[in-house]
DNA sequence: TGCGACTGGCAGTCGAAAAG
DNA sequence: CTTTTCGACTGCCAGTCGCA
C-alpha cells in the first residue's frame, strides 16, 4: 500500500520548489544543494507518486496532471505548516534570517523601500524583503504563504481579508515646469488638448481618471502607456506630455521640478490597503512587519499637494 | 547498567560523463 | 544547455561489543 507521506518530508519541499521553478537546477539553488541533489530527490519523488511529475519541455518543464493536482494543496500545506512553526517560535529581528516578500508597484519600492532598509540595518540586519509586482492572482499568493504582504486598492481587498488602511491621498496632475500650460489654471478644456501618459501596472485594473471623463461623455488623448510610476519623471520632464496620478508620485519627482497642478475632473481619493492573508495574522514575525508597517506610514503622512 | 569505541548500512553530496 | 546517471566519498545512525 501507497504510504501517505514519504519518509523524508524535505522530499515534499524539494517538490513545492520544483513545481514553482519547473526548473531542476534553479530548484536546486532555491533549495541550497546540487543540481544532481535535486535531480536524485524529483527521481525518489517520480517513484514515490508512481508518476514523472515534471515532463520534458523548454524552455520549462512541464507539470503532469498529477503534478498539477498536488501543487495548490502542498504549496498551502507548507505555508500553514511554516506558520504553525513561527506562530510557536519566539521572533527576534535582531537574530531573526527571515524573508518577506511584499507585492506592490514600483511606487512602493521607490517610497517604502528607503524607509525600510534603514530600519533593517539598525534593528534586523538579517532579515531580507524581496518586492515583487502585485498582479490578479495576488490573494492566491497570500494564500499560498508565497508572499507576506500586498498593497492593493482599497476596492481589490476580499472581504476576508485583514488589511490596514493607508493613507488617503489625492491625484495631481504633473506637467515639466515650464509647459505652455503650467502658467494657466488648468481649465478641463485644456486639460483635454494635451497629450497624456497613462499609468497601467501590468494586470491591475485600469483608469480612474478615464473612468471619470467618460461618465461625463469626454475623452482625453492617451500618447503613452507605461507600467511603471517612477519612470513617468522621466517622460513629463522631457516633453509636453501631462500625466494624472496620485501625489506621491509628485513627492517621487522632486529632483525633475515638475509643477503639480490639480486636475479638472472630480477624482476623489485613491485608497490603498496593506493586505495580508488571515493564517499569518497572528504570527510574530509577521506582526513585527505590520507593526513597523504602522510607524512608517504614520512618519510619511501629509504628502505632497498640488499647488 | 552505563558509557565509549567500532562497524555496517543508508542517504546525501560531488564531479564527471552521457544523453537528449 | 539541461537533465540524468554513475562511482567515489562523507556523515549520520543504529546495533554490537568490551570495559568499568
Amino acid at each position: 500500500m501507497l504510504e501517505a507521506l514519504p519518509d523524508d518530508l524535505n522530499l515534499l519541499l524539494a517538490l513545492d520548489v520544483l513545481l514553482r521553478e519547473r526548473h531542476v537546477t534553479r530548484a536546486a539553488k532555491r533549495l541550497g544543494i546540487t543540481q544532481s541533489a535535486a535531480s536524485q530527490r524529483l527521481g525518489r519523488l517520480r517513484e514515490f507518486f508512481g508518476d514523472a511529475l515534471l515532463a520534458p519541455g523548454r524552455p520549462l518543464l512541464a507539470l503532469t496532471p498529477r503534478a498539477e493536482a498536488l501543487a495548490d494543496p502542498l504549496a498551502q500545506a507548507l505555508a500553514s505548516l511554516r506558520a504553525a512553526v513561527q506562530a510557536g517560535a519566539p521572533f527576534d529581528p535582531a537574530t531573526s534570517e527571515r524573508r518577506f516578500v511584499l507585492l506592490g508597484n514600483d511606487l512602493l519600492e521607490a517610497v517604502a523601500l528607503p524607509r525600510l532598509l534603514p530600519m533593517l540595518a539598525r534593528e534586523a540586519p538579517y532579515i531580507t524583503v524581496q518586492v515583487d509586482r502585485a498582479e490578479a492572482d495576488f490573494v492566491r499568493r497570500l494564500e499560498r504563504g508565497t508572499a507576506d504582504l500586498a498593497f492593493v486598492p482599497e476596492f481589490l481587498v476580499p472581504p476576508s481579508s485583514r488589511q490596514l488602511r493607508l493613507p488617503e491621498e489625492g491625484f495631481v496632475t504633473l506637467m515639466r515646469r515650464d509647459h505652455p500650460a503650467a502658467s494657466r489654471r488648468l481649465t478641463l478644456e485644456r486639460y483635454l488638448e494635451l497629450g497624456h501618459v497613462l499609468i497601467a501596472p501590468h494586470g491591475m485594473p485600469g483608469s480612474l481618471v478615464d473612468r471619470a471623463l467618460e461618465a461625463r461623455g469626454r475623452r482625453r488623448r492617451i500618447v503613452a502607456q507605461v507600467q511603471h510610476f517612477v519612470t513617468v519623471p522621466f517622460l513629463i520632464a522631457a516633453s509636453d506630455l501631462v500625466v494624472t496620478c496620485p501625489a506621491t508620485v509628485a513627492a517621487v519627482s522632486t529632483p525633475f521640478g515638475l509643477r503639480a497642478a490639480r486636475p479638472p475632473v472630480e477624482l476623489g481619493v485613491d485608497r490603498s490597503s496593506a493586505v495580508w492573508h488571515e493564517r499569518v495574522h497572528d504570527d510574530p514575525g509577521h506582526r513585527w512587519l505590520r507593526s513597523w508597517l504602522s510607524k512608517a506610514i504614520r512618519a510619511g503622512a501629509g504628502a505632497t499637494q498640488p499647488g
